[in-house]
DNA sequence: ATTAGGTATGTAAGCGCTTGCAGCAGGAGT
DNA sequence: ACTCCTGCTGCAAGCGCTTACATACCTAAT
């Protein structure tokens, strides 16, 4: 640690100069081959360690990514996170992982740390609380290599792997519709994150299509965690009974979570009382005591499709900005209501490995 | 990002010289004010970014600390990492996240790769496959500041974050056997890694305490993912009837999810048939159809112990070696057939948010 | 007036590595 | 004999920043 080996160690052990030891170890075409055998095997013996550092220094290139969450509790984010490092890993990049705790502010200083460490790029979905584009504007303005994924902002000169949040919610919507209901509320998301207004989006077109009303006071703001499907849910179970809905679309599973638990309190169920979709297929979905219906999102897939995009970036500035969908599915459980056909086995609603 | 704006062009562009500059930024005491305020105004306009890469040069520090998890893919090492980055950011370092797959040789790579990136010290857990410490050893010969968590490696130098897993593995057996179970079966983890090798003395203890047999046959090897339950409980599904278990104690709460898929499989019961318990407390582990009795390990208090003892470490090099425990809790539900005060309410098997 | 001490700035060197070019062999070509 | 090319090696400079030391100026003390 304290005398960590370099180049030059390795050079005055063997008397030559620090310039061959630096061609032999990194391959080059013009090294005696006994001169380079030499230099790996002290390399190897004295336990050195290439300084990826001055090399990222005088290279102008550090080989990292900086991947910006704003959350990584459940599933959705962590299995983004494995198909992310798959890919870097295959690439030979390293990932440099933060936080934004779904918070703006974190969110740029997140950003401004990456920058100081000079990443060769960066993975962003969007913080919850964010109000404005100011700093991924910054970074497009200076041609840092930047995707999206998730949560996108477009017309804004980046990339974004994401999927059709809107079809699918219309998807959704419309799934609840087919089975006969006809009073449906929105949770909605924040309207400055993607998956908040396309989701919105996609519900009111839904409901637009089949000529069904869509009161004000049931589309409720929600923030995407328990919590907040928890405090809108208990904003309608305030109407007063006549003007409640009977189905509710949730704009993530999480929110639909928080929407049950409201639900079981007032002593109510679900989906007798209520129908109940949610979005992103969360681990629990299956689990619940009343299944949750869902669009399921290819978490991995994301992160995958998202990080090869941004080494292209990084390695070809001609590659072209491109918006990315990776396909959802529609997965019908008990929480709706509808017949399903799946998961008749008490176990399989859990295990997906058994060979 | 071509054109990224330096010290020196501060400095040009003021007419003043690159260390004034750097003093300047740096808050160093003997700068003019208003050298200072101009200083400051022009890094502000020109979008200056420190280079934390050439800064790291120099200072022979990143501020970055590396971290090595087996897997990412459900609650508890998300959880951890939550913890980690917490107390990182707060000490204004960040993090280097990196994951072994559970495979030896992928962590030795990572290890490396960390090495070269320089950074400051490293947090691990154990991969599963791993058979010898010799990886660890080196980096601790060259005192590499370096805290195990979770999975720990002991008699090695190094400090370590985990519970107390053997005395925990005993009381989950303990539980078993004061409600009456006898014929009691283990699957084990690996022994050469902590957990594995820890749960199975307190399972042991446990039993010779109580002076109950340990059958050969029931000690079946598992490997800590939902598979490895699977296939040893098929093992012991593949007994006799006679000569099967009452009641098993599986490693982990993965482990015990795969046999429980393996007891319903085989057209049984769980608590009726196999009673069964794990360790951990996945966020799944409340919601299984029969819910699981668990030991539950504060995932987030892990991450962050560890890394304020890894950053200790780094700053201090007095800072001593030290086993840190903190505390689990047994958390009785339905899978071992006991009579659990738990949980009444239909959703609060769910829901810890609510206010 | 002389000196010590403080304040503000600049100069030099170097962290470990790379690129670019120069140098020196020796073998081939005319 | 001469040039020319090819193969291997070394030298110099510099990436952006820091530490250590030197320099200039100014004020207070003798």
């Amino acid at each position: 640690m304290s005398s960590r080996v370099t180049l030059k160690q390795i050079a005055r052990e063997l008397d030559v100069s620090v310039m061959t030891v630096s061609r032999a170890l990194n391959n080059r075409s013009n090294v005696d081959h006994s001169t380079r055998q030499k230099v790996l095997e002290t390399a190897q013996r004295l336990g050195y360690r290439p300084n990826h550092i001055a090399r990222s220094l005088v290279m102008n290139k550090t080989n990292t990514i900086g991947v910006i969450v704003p959350e990584i509790t459940h599933s959705f984010f962590p299995e983004v996170i494995r198909g992310i490092e798959q890919t870097v890993h295959q690439n030979d990049y390293q990932l440099i992982l933060m936080h934004s705790m779904e918070n703006q502010e974190r969110e740029a200083q997140a950003i401004t740390t990456l920058e100081s460490k000079r990443v060769d790029g960066l993975l962003i979905s969007t913080a919850e609380t964010v109000e404005n584009y100011e700093n991924y504007q910054k970074l497009i303005d200076e041609s840092y290599p930047l995707v999206f994924f998730d949560r996108c902002v477009f017309d804004i000169g980046a990339s974004c792997v994401g999927v059709n949040d809107r079809t699918s919610a219309r998807e959704v919507t419309e799934h609840l519709i087919e089975h006969g209901y006809k009073k449906i509320a929105h949770l909605h998301g924040p309207e400055k994150v993607s998956i908040g207004k396309n989701r919105l989006d996609g519900f009111l077109e839904a409901m637009q299509q089949h000529d069904l009303e869509v009161r004000d006071d049931w589309l409720v703001p929600s923030a995407l965690q328990e919590k907040g499907g928890y405090q809108a849910m208990n904003q309608l179970l305030d109407l007063p009974e006549s003007s409640r809905p009977r189905a509710i679309v949730a704009v993530n599973d999480p929110s639909a979570f928080g929407a049950m638990h409201a639900i079981y309190e007032a002593g109510l169920d679900v989906p007798d009382d209520f129908a109940i979709v949610g979005f992103s297929d969360d681990i629990r979905a299956k689990l619940m005591s009343s299944p949750l219906t869902t669009i399921r999102q290819p978490a991995y897939e994301v992160g995958k499709k998202a990080s090869e995009k941004l080494i292209s970036l990084i390695e070809d500035p001609e590659e072209e900005i491109e918006q990315l969908i990776v396909p959802t599915e529609l997965v019908v459980r008990e929480s709706c209501g509808c017949p399903a056909e799946e998961e008749t086995h008490k176990m399989s609603r859990f295990m997906e490995f058994a060979e």
